[in-house]
RNA sequence: CCGAGUGUAGCGCAGUCUGGUUAGCGCAUCUGCUUUGGGAGCAGAGGGUCGUAGGUUCGAAUCCUACCACUCGGACCA
C-alpha cells in the first residue's frame, strides 16, 4: 500500500477523554474514531488489525471442527419470550418495534436464535454433536461505555454454540474449545490466563473466562502462589481460616457514641478492623412460607461481601438487595451502624472467617453501643456458616498450594456449559437411538474480537506508540525514503523495493509522499506499530546499503539494498 | 441510575469569576519560498450557529433557567 493512497490519520496529541493507554493509542494511531458513546468507526488501518484477529480466530475455530454461519443482528421478541429473557434481561437489551409494531431487539448474544435454528434443523442424535460459530456485530446498551472499544455498546464478537446428546459429549466439546481458545490466544501473542468463572445471567453450569493480564482490566483474578488455582474473585472460594480462637475476654457492652462504621468503631477502641464484625441486612425469603423476610449477613470488618455468592444462597433474594434504613430500624430497633448478630429474630448467615473470630466486637442492636469480648456459642448463638466474602490477597489457596494473590484482567473470552437451560425452555429435542425425544444439551463460547485489539495494545506499547504482537500488525514493513523528491536513486530504489516486497507476499507501507520529513514518517510508523522499517537514503545507497530498524527492540542495522526481501524473510 | 466534572475550529487549550470593538493561541490542513539523516523556518490562507433552547440586558462565549451530549467515580455487566 502506498501511503499517498491510504488514510493515515495519526495525531500528535492525545485526545482528552481517553483514559486508558489502548484507547489513547487507537485514536492517535488512527485505528478508530468515536461516533457517539460506545459507537466507533473503524478506520482502514484499524480494520486491517481487526481482520487479522478474526482470521486467527476463524482458522482455529475451523480447525476445532466448528462450522461458521451468520445469524441476524435483529431478533424477534417471541424467541426471547420463550426463554423468559425478554423480561429478565435488563436495559442492556435494546428493544424496539418495526413498522407493523412487532417487537424486536438488537442481539446482545444469540442463544435464542441458534437454539431455534437447531430445533428446526437437527432432528437426530446422529447429527450430534454439532458446533456452530459466527463472527458478528453485537449490541449491548451499556449504561456506561468506557475505555474505547474495551467496553463499547456495539462490538464484534465470535460466538459459538454446541449441541449434544449427553454430558460426556458436552464436556468433550467444552474441553476442545478450551484448547482451541488457548491456541488462539497463544497465536495472538497475548499474556493470558484461563480462570474459573461465574456463569452470570447466561445460566448453566461450569465456565471459564480467558483474561489478558493488564492493570487497566476491570476484573480481579485470584492466583495461588503454587500455580494450581486461578479464579475470578467473583467465584474464588474463601476457605475457612481454621479453628476458632479461644475466648479470653469478658463479654461487655461498651458505649460507642457516633461510631457508625467498622472504621469508626475500630479506631475508637484502638483495635484492628478485623476484630470488628459487621452485620448487613438484606432481603430474603422464608423457604417454607415463601414470604419476604430479612436476613442478616455477618462478615469480618476487613472483608467485603461477595454479592454473587450471597445471591446463590436459597434464602437470599436475587438480585441482592439491601434493606432500607427504616426496615432495619423496624426489624432490629437500631440503626445500621449499631446492629449485631446477638438476639436477632431473623435468620443469620455468618461468613466462614467471621465464624472463626474470637473476642470480637459487634453491634449491640442499640444505637451508640457495641459489644466487646464477644464469642460465638458462649455469648452469641451462631447461625448458618457460609462462604459469602471476596477473597483477599494472602488468603489460603482453595487448592492448598500457598496463598492467593490478586491481579487485574481483561476478559477476552468466556466458555460455558449451558446444559439444557435454553434447549429445555425452547423445546429443542432430537430422537435418540431408542427413538425417544431427548432434550439437547448446549455449550456456548465467546471471544470479544474488538476487545482483543485493545487488550493487545494494553500489553504491547511504549512511549512512541503501539508494538503489535506478531501477526496483528497492519503492515509488515514500512519503506521510508529520505529526500525522494531530490534523489532519483532513492525513488528508484524504493519503487523497486516496494514491487519486490509485494511480489514476495509482504504487505508493505511505502511512505511515498515526496516531501515528507524523515522524523514525521518514522514517528508515524512507530505510532502505528509497524514492526519493521527500511530507511532508504542517498548516503547509504552510495555504498549499496539501506538501514533497517526493528520496532520492538529499536535496533538498527545496515543491510544490502538488494537483499531486503531475503533479510525480512530471515526474520520469520 | 446516583455522585462529580466538562462542552469554544479536526486535535489540545485560553477567554467565562468581573458582560463591551472583528472570539484568540499551539498542532493539523491549503498556497508560496527556503529547508530536509528523528515530529523544520518564514510569509500568507481556509476553517467557529462559543453544546441546544429560552430568558435578563443597549449589548451575552461570559449572567439566569431548562434540556442535551460527553468524561470520570460508583452501581450494573453473556
Amino acid at each position: 500500500m502506498r501511503a499517498s493512497r491510504f488514510l493515515i490519520a495519526t495525531q500528535k496529541e492525545t485526545p482528552a477523554d481517553a483514559v486508558v493507554v489502548s484507547h489513547q493509542l487507537m485514536l492517535r494511531a488512527g485505528l478508530i474514531r468515536k461516533m457517539a458513546a460506545g459507537l466507533y468507526n473503524w478506520l482502514p488501518l484499524g480494520l486491517k488489525v481487526l481482520r487479522k484477529v478474526e482470521h486467527i480466530v476463524r482458522e482455529e475455530m475451523n480447525r476445532a471442527g466448528s462450522q461458521e454461519l451468520l445469524m441476524p443482528m435483529v431478533q424477534p421478541a417471541e424467541l426471547w419470550q420463550e426463554t423468559g429473557r425478554w423480561q429478565e434481561y435488563g436495559g442492556e437489551l435494546l428493544r424496539f418495534k418495526d413498522r407493523h409494531t412487532n417487537e424486536f431487539c438488537l442481539g446482545p448474544t444469540h442463544e435464542e436464535v441458534i437454539t431455534d435454528l437447531a430445533r428446526v434443523e437437527i432432528k437426530s442424535y446422529k447429527n450430534l454433536p454439532a458446533n456452530f460459530y459466527q463472527i458478528q456485530t453485537k449490541f449491548r446498551d451499556e449504561t456506561r461505555p468506557r475505555f474505547g472499544v474495551m467496553r463499547s455498546r456495539e462490538f464484534i464478537m465470535k460466538d459459538a454454540y454446541s449441541f449434544h446428546i449427553n454430558e460426556e459429549s458436552l464436556q468433550q466439546t467444552y474441553d476442545d474449545m478450551h484448547t482451541a481458545y488457548c491456541r488462539i490466544f497463544d497465536r495472538l501473542g497475548l499474556d493470558y490466563r484461563p480462570v474459573a468463572a461465574d456463569n452470570g445471567s447466561i445460566g448453566g453450569s461450569g465456565s471459564h473466562e480467558f483474561h489478558v493480564l493488564a492493570d487497566s482490566g476491570e476484573d480481579d483474578i485470584a492466583f495461588s502462589t503454587g500455580g494450581q488455582y486461578t479464579a475470578n474473585v467473583e467465584l474464588a472460594e474463601a476457605v475457612s481460616p481454621g479453628e476458632r480462637g479461644v475466648a479470653t475476654e469478658t463479654f461487655t457492652e461498651v458505649a460507642t457514641p457516633g461510631a457508625k462504621t467498622v472504621e469508626d468503631v475500630a479506631q475508637l477502641l484502638g483495635v484492628d478492623n478485623s476484630k470488628v464484625l459487621k452485620t448487613l441486612i438484606v432481603r430474603g425469603k422464608n423457604l417454607e412460607t415463601d414470604e419476604d423476610i430479612l436476613v442478616a449477613l455477618v462478615l469480618r470488618g476487613d472483608h467485603e461481601l461477595n454479592e454473587i455468592k450471597a445471591e446463590k444462597l436459597d434464602i437470599i433474594a436475587e438480585p441482592l438487595q439491601f434493606a432500607s434504613e427504616e426496615e432495619v430500624k423496624a426489624a432490629v430497633g437500631a440503626s445500621p451502624g449499631s446492629i449485631g448478630p446477638k438476639g436477632l429474630t431473623m435468620p443469620v448467615i455468618v461468613d466462614r472467617a467471621a465464624a472463626a473470630s474470637a473476642d470480637f466486637l459487634c453491634g449491640a442492636n442499640k444505637d451508640g453501643f457495641h459489644f466487646s469480648g464477644a464469642n460465638w456459642e458462649r455469648d452469641i448463638e451462631i447461625g448458618r456458616v457460609e462462604d459469602i466474602r471476596n477473597v483477599v490477597a494472602g488468603d489460603p489457596s482453595p487448592a492448598g498450594d500457598g496463598v492467593l494473590e490478586i491481579k487485574r484482567g481483561i476478559e477476552v473470552g468466556h466458555i460455558f456449559q449451558l446444559g439444557d437451560k435454553y434447549s429445555k425452555s425452547m423445546n429443542a429435542t432430537v430422537l435418540d437411538e431408542n427413538g425417544k425425544q431427548t432434550t439437547m444439551l448446549m455449550g456456548c463460547y465467546g471471544i470479544g474480537v474488538t476487545r482483543i485489539v485493545a487488550a493487545a495494545i494494553e500489553q504491547n506499547h511504549d512511549d512512541n506508540g503501539i508494538i503489535w504482537p506478531n501477526g496483528l500488525a497492519p503492515f509488515d514493513v514500512a519503506i521510508v525514503p529520505i529526500n525522494m523528491h531530490k534523489s532519483e536513486a532513492v525513488t528508484n530504489q524504493c519503487e523497486t523495493l516496494y514491487e519486490q516486497l509485494v511480489g514476495s507476499g509482504f504487505d508493505p507501507l511505502f511512505m511515498d509522499e515526496a516531501k515528507a520529513r524523515l522524523g514525521v514518517m518514522l514517528a508515524d510508523a512507530e505510532l502505528m506499530g509497524i514492526p519493521n522499517v527500511i530507511i532508504v537514503g542517498d548516503r547509504g545507497l552510495e555504498s549499496g546499503v539501506v538501514e533497517y530498524k526493528n520496532r520492538r527492540t529499536g535496533e538498527k542495522q545496515e543491510i544490502p539494498a538488494n537483499g531486503v526481501v531475503e533479510f525480512l524473510k530471515s526474520l520469520g
